[in-house]
DNA sequence: ACAATACGTAGGAATTTTCCTACATGTCAA
DNA sequence: TTGACATGTAGGAAAATTCCTACGTATTGT
């Protein structure tokens, strides 16, 4: 998953997604890159299950399916935890200052 | 960042540091690697904001800075809106289809 | 001052990733 | 059927990452 996401283009790739299924030529169509090139990472993504294929006639559908970011989100949780923490100790101090002055 | 949250132990490290700073001879300590390894890893992750560090002597602590994640939590967020359009719209075709029985 | 400890970094080997050019397959249109 | 399009994959070069040992520097304790 993190070392799916750890790649610009797939970034960009699953970004365009956003937008709604596209075929897998039109998203080469968006780089610089060698079409096959662009094959391949969106292989790494169905491999992690961030993107779905739809076969259709000769173009191959490809379409976002988000679900597995929410390890993602779950891994998040405890550093957002630590930071509130962080942020609500700092709080603490700020008031224990007001109190004598 | 994303690039940096790439590689396990650098995930490792960041979750070692959830229980507070620690030194760098202590972190290296926790793997099977040879200690400069760490180093590197602890390196990409200063990069990146996602620790600092405090010289104490000749021990230098580490501590979790969380800060840059919050990118990645807003990165994550167009894609948690398309997560909840797709459910939203499960949910008016269920309705829909409750309708005509 | 001297030895030991904690640490970062240089240099390089091994591995992995990225990206290319073929090439093979399946589909459509004439 | 034949030719053009859409696509995935194989094979390999190039680049990046990972990890090691060796080394340099600063700090501490004796």
């Amino acid at each position: 998953m993190f070392a799916a996401l750890s790649h610009p283009v797939r970034r960009d790739l699953l970004s365009a997604l956003l937008d709604g299924p596209e075929t897998a030529q039109s998203l080469a169509d968006r780089y610089a890159m060698a079409r096959p090139s662009v094959a391949e990472h969106l292989k790494v993504l169905r491999d992690v299950g961030l993107v779905s294929e739809r076969q259709a006639g000769r173009n191959r559908f490809y379409s976002l399916t988000p679900e597995p970011l929410t390890l993602l989100r779950e891994w998040l949780e405890p550093y957002e935890q630590f930071w509130r923490g962080r942020v609500s100790r700092l709080a603490t101090l700020l008031e224990m200052d007001a109190s004598h002055d």
